[in-house]
DNA sequence: AGATGGGGACTGAACATTCACTCCGCACGA
DNA sequence: TCGTGCGGAGTGAATGTTCAGTCCCCATCT
């Protein structure tokens, strides 16, 4: 038997970020996890406080998951414009691949729980989130050196994130096709937005 | 007694919109609806079938009133950049201006109900949307003359809203102050991204 | 080796709470 | 006195959480 069929925790990690991705927070109620991960919904508890505590949970190990692929070949040798680009396309390439994460990670930062963790992590300045730091480092640098639009962190993010998450949204709702030529084409327009 | 304060089914409308706007849908039960609204619960059921139709009613109405307020002086001698960021920075203003519209039209587009709702208007052709269609015609007649990016719509719709979203929400949320000067320079930022 | 006993991971029915929605009686104007 | 618009306690369904009991594994004893 191998180790992951018997993880129970796993299982249930699993098995509550697939039904809140396809039925939001409101359609993913204890028992369904129980459920959907095979196991007994007291045995949820077993493993987690409660439900908060394993919604975070979710997020937080999908986060763990998310940085090493986003850190690859970002080196420092590249010009700056190409390693935005090359940001922009290895997110949108993560989110269109793992459409069932992309989905759970707008449920997250759409409900109260993502507003208190960023509002965490600007107060408390801390650094944890390195899919964040990549983009601000890029985005200090280019100001530094004048490539960039000298506006304040939150609206380039904006310009960033905000087309990058809309644009993904699309796809994932079938209201367009992405393929990489697009993505490509999206990333050269976003990058008109910030470069000077 | 002036009208307003007896005409229970605009109170409700009122709090429901408020409430959502605070709470979210999940913070806003029928019973703190008709407290805030001054009626009892029982009476919400008069004027409305089932929660989901006074929802449905609190978006109609709000896209009602903010409809006349975009439409005003984005007349045709313009040139298509000048009636692009006056329109950006109308809707940036009027989002401000109500912050709890805002939210609440955030909390609305972000669940079932906003993407059933554009999912109908897609298919179903609707032209309702005033909104939508002032900038779709800018984007089209902007792409026949060769002046926008040849981009598919929902991407350039992506790269308009998505960014003016994610900068409004980042300052409703506190994470930073607007002022004039920036709104247009943020919408500098999004007209570079979209001409050719 | 085989039997026995104990520990603890696991279960799911039961519980408390919350919610959308109903319904019956009341107050008030005609 | 009649009728209409309204209120809010009440209802049942759904949900998060608990807890008493089950069952499996393995150390220990004969």
């Amino acid at each position: 038997m191998t180790k992951e069929i018997t993880d129970k925790r796993s299982a249930i990690l699993k098995a509550a970020m697939e039904l809140i991705a396809e039925n939001g927070f409101h359609g993913a109620p204890t028992a369904m996890i129980a459920v959907r991960a095979g196991v007994g919904t007291g045995t949820i508890y077993r493993y987690f406080a409660d439900k908060d505590v394993l919604i975070r949970e979710v997020h937080r190990e999908l986060e763990e998951r998310m940085n090493p692929i986003l850190m690859v070949r970002n080196a420092a040798e590249r010009s700056l414009k190409e390693r935005f680009q090359h940001f922009f396309f290895g997110l949108m390439r993560f989110l269109l691949d793992n459409p069932l994460e992309f989905k759970f990670l707008e449920q997250f930062y759409n409900s109260p729980y993502g507003v208190a963790m960023r509002r965490d992590k600007i107060l408390n300045q801390k650094a944890s989130d390195q899919r964040c730091d990549t983009v601000k480092n890029l985005f200090e640098q280019g100001i530094a050196e004048g490539m960039i639009k000298d506006l304040p962190l939150p609206i380039l993010f904006a310009l960033f994130f905000g087309t990058l998450a809309s644009v993904a949204r699309d796809h994932t709702l079938g209201f367009i096709e992405l393929n990489d030529d697009l993505i490509y084409r999206t990333a050269e327009a976003s990058w008109d937005a910030i470069k000077r």
